[in-house]
DNA sequence: CGTTATTATGATTTCCACTTTCAATTCGGG
DNA sequence: CCCGAATTGAAAGTGGAAATCATAATAACG
């Protein structure tokens, strides 16, 4: 998994005549290594307790570039800040975003994938994306 | 139903021991008279025209007294800018976003809500709110 | 009607997340 | 090992939104 990933990124890299970097190792690392859903402030601070050299341009780059490489992809809940989440292979899932504790859980709904098309279908309208995100109180939350 | 909106804002500022300004009634006469989903930029461009004396920050205020009031619904669509749109009654709508026009189209699918409500009730997860937006090209931009 | 306390306005500043800049550094093909 | 090209990181710049504050407007009261 972490493997194919690196792999990934790696031919990525190589493909757009870019350079492998300690920097980008050490994010890559991290990155693969961290919660889903993590935001660049929060993985930028893990970084730094083990490697205090790297800047938060660098980080910001980076992410980005795992973005265009398909192994991350950009999230906004609302809360002003961009968050990453791994990517899998033509995965797909969408979010229940605790409005109290903060936390966000997955969930996939096939059925609501084909209702969505099916609404898309009939407005002539070509689906690219998705987002669907429930906000609310997680178990946790709630008691 | 522009009717009904102003006499819930009038309420809702006599409520709050708040005041009615020259100001407010007329951005609360243009976004009622707007498309829906404008944004602040947009409205207050359009206020402009015709009073080029309201600041900016008197529309960011008054479009968050609207929304407080419950009128309007403030909305991102990650393009940066928050927009507003107008709220009916206990009504909720998703939305179809064309990534090349930025048109917003709405929808309504009971059946979504309801499977919605199921993922949330499997998790013991309390929703609040939610959002489903649907990201692609729109009727015309296919052609 | 005026007075007056309170709220609103709007120009400006501040904030905050993010992006860009640029000189110095690092990478990697030859 | 060298050199051109890419990368880094500190610092400055952006842009949208929120806060500040002196001035203006509103509405309750006499």
């Amino acid at each position: 998994m972490k493997r194919a990933k690196k792999k990934v990124f790696a031919d990525f890299i190589a493909q757009r005549g870019l350079k492998t970097t300690k920097q980008r190792d050490i994010i890559l690392d991290s990155f693969l290594s961290s919660d889903r859903h993590l935001s660049i402030e929060e993985l930028y601070l893990k970084l730094r307790t083990k490697n205090p050299n790297i800047g938060y341009a660098t980080v910001y780059r980076t992410l980005k570039l795992f973005a265009e490489a398909g192994i991350a992809r950009e999230m906004q809940f609302g809360d002003g800040q961009t968050r990453y989440e791994h990517v899998g292979e033509g995965e797909h899932h969408d979010h229940l975003v605790c409005t109290r504790c903060g936390s966000i859980e997955e969930f996939e709904n096939e059925t609501i994938e084909q209702l969505q098309a099916e609404v898309a279908a009939s407005r002539n309208f070509l689906i690219e994306r998705h987002r669907l995100e429930l906000y609310g109180l997680c178990g946790n939350c709630r008691k």
